[in-house]
DNA sequence: CGAGATTCATGTGAAGTATACCTTTAGGCTTAA
DNA sequence: AAGCCTAAAGGTATACTTCACATGAATCTCGTA
């Protein structure tokens, strides 16, 4: 044992720092984005001068650049801020963790956490939670800037009255000052809330467009520089990782973590270079780890319909039902002592599972023969394999 | 043969229920003057 | 008399159930050519 921490040790690492490449990197350079996080600054500088600034919203495709720009920003934003004894405050909510912040009671308690008051889960009237968040946020003269990060995850969950809520708070405030940036994957989200929420919501507006296989190249040159030793990567492997991102929508953030995956990977093996086929372990892993990690954390109930949805698949069948996946998992939950859910239940569970990329399912009619979900599974049969032990061992499946 | 009607299996919306948790309040007990 | 603790009462959010109705194309029915 200590021999191999004595090796690991004086192996040197591919890696000259590594955070530069993980997600939450905030690098002090943007490239193929100067005009948007110009824009972006115009909008929330009044802030600086105790002014509310606009409302701000901001879509665009995943790993687009949308949050790296806006925390760049309120970074810079909050710098100034501090040294010139401005009392400005930035508050960040990703609106997609569930059980966090993907219901209205509990964003509204998320925030007033965030302002150090302690709500419970339950039990509290939502509007006496808004109470205490209004006067968290009026005890004293301060601008705040909330940023929603994929706030159409919240307003497709939880409706747009929220939103509204939100909006409107301003008007009531004596002392702070609040303003919204909205962050969203969806493209078309906006058209489809109350127009007095998107008016408000929206006073401005920026479009984040995708980037191209050139311009992530520039990205990745840009990091790794930073992330790696000299000549740690191997011919073509920045191009490669950017053709696969660029592949999906231009997603910068997936190249990024290619990289570092398949660095990961080839240093786990002791090469001194990062090479081609690195990249394809890569991708099957970062794959695999989002999906198992996903459903690791979904509650037993969950695990037990795709766990069914699986075993039913194994049976070589292309297609599967919704009304077989249920008499399946009704055995099931005989077999492992679990309640089992009625069948509403479980078509909500289905369409979860599908929002979650899991499984896809898609609402079809069979004319003469009803009308059901047709599922399907989404991953290769390596990933489907380990899920399914990683169910068995969740559910204790003997 | 083709237009409508029918049918099936389940999707989907609304309303109700169980659970877990919160605050408030009233009563009982202890304590200190 | 004041202070503290406890338990009951009254209230809420959330996950789930119950009930009832909606869906939509394959299939059936029946009038017509």
């Amino acid at each position: 044992m200590t021999a191999f921490f004595e090796k690991f040790l004086t192996k040197d690492s591919l890696f000259l720092d590594k955070k530069v490449l993980q997600a939450n990197y905030t690098p002090n350079k943007i490239l193929h984005r100067e005009q948007e996080i110009e824009q972006i600054a115009h909008v929330l500088a009044p802030a600086l001068r105790m002014e509310k600034s606009s409302n701000l919203f901001i879509y665009g495709k995943t790993g687009t650049g949308k949050t790296v720009c806006v925390k760049y920003i309120t970074n810079n934003i909050l710098e100034v801020a501090s040294k010139n004894r401005i009392p400005l405050r930035i508050v960040y909510i990703n609106c997609k963790l569930k059980r966090v912040a993907d219901t209205e009671y509990r964003l509204i308690a998320q925030l007033a956490t965030e302002f150090g008051k302690a709500i419970p889960a339950t039990g509290l009237p939502t509007d006496e939670v808004y109470k205490i968040f209004f006067s968290a946020l009026d005890s004293k003269e301060q601008v705040i800037i909330l940023i929603l990060d994929e706030i159409d995850q919240l307003a497709k969950k939880a409706g747009d009255a929220i939103l509204y809520n939100l909006t409107r708070i301003n008007e009531e405030l004596k002392k702070a000052q609040l303003s919204i940036i909205g962050i969203s994957n969806d493209l078309v989200f906006v058209d489809n809330l109350d127009p007095r929420v998107k008016s408000s919501l929206s006073e401005e507006e920026i479009l984040f467009p995708p980037y191209n296989a050139l311009q992530i190249q520039d990205i990745l040159y840009e990091r790794a520089k930073r992330a790696f030793k000299k000549d740690a990567l191997g011919e073509g492997v920045i191009e490669k990782c950017a053709a696969y991102a660029a592949r999906e929508h231009g997603d910068a953030r997936r190249a990024l973590e290619l990289l570092r995956v398949a660095a990961e990977i080839a240093e786990r093996k002791g090469l001194s270079k990062v090479s081609l086929n690195h990249i394809d372990e890569a991708e099957e892993k970062i794959e695999r780890e989002r999906i198992l990690d996903a459903v690791q954390t979904q509650p037993k109930q969950f695990q037990a319909v795709l766990y069914s949805v699986l075993k039913l698949s194994e049976k070589n069948k292309p297609l599967i039902f919704t009304g077989e996946i249920y008499d399946f998992y009704k055995s099931l939950c005989d077999k492992i002592n679990l309640r089992p859910l009625t069948q509403r239940r479980v078509s909500d569970v289905l369409a979860e599972l599908d929002m979650l990329g899991i499984i896809n399912a898609k609402v079809i009619s069979k004319g003469r023969y009803g009308r059901t979900r047709e599922i399907t599974i989404s991953t290769s049969h390596e990933i489907t394999n380990k899920l399914k032990e990683l169910l068995e061992k969740a559910l204790e499946i003997s």
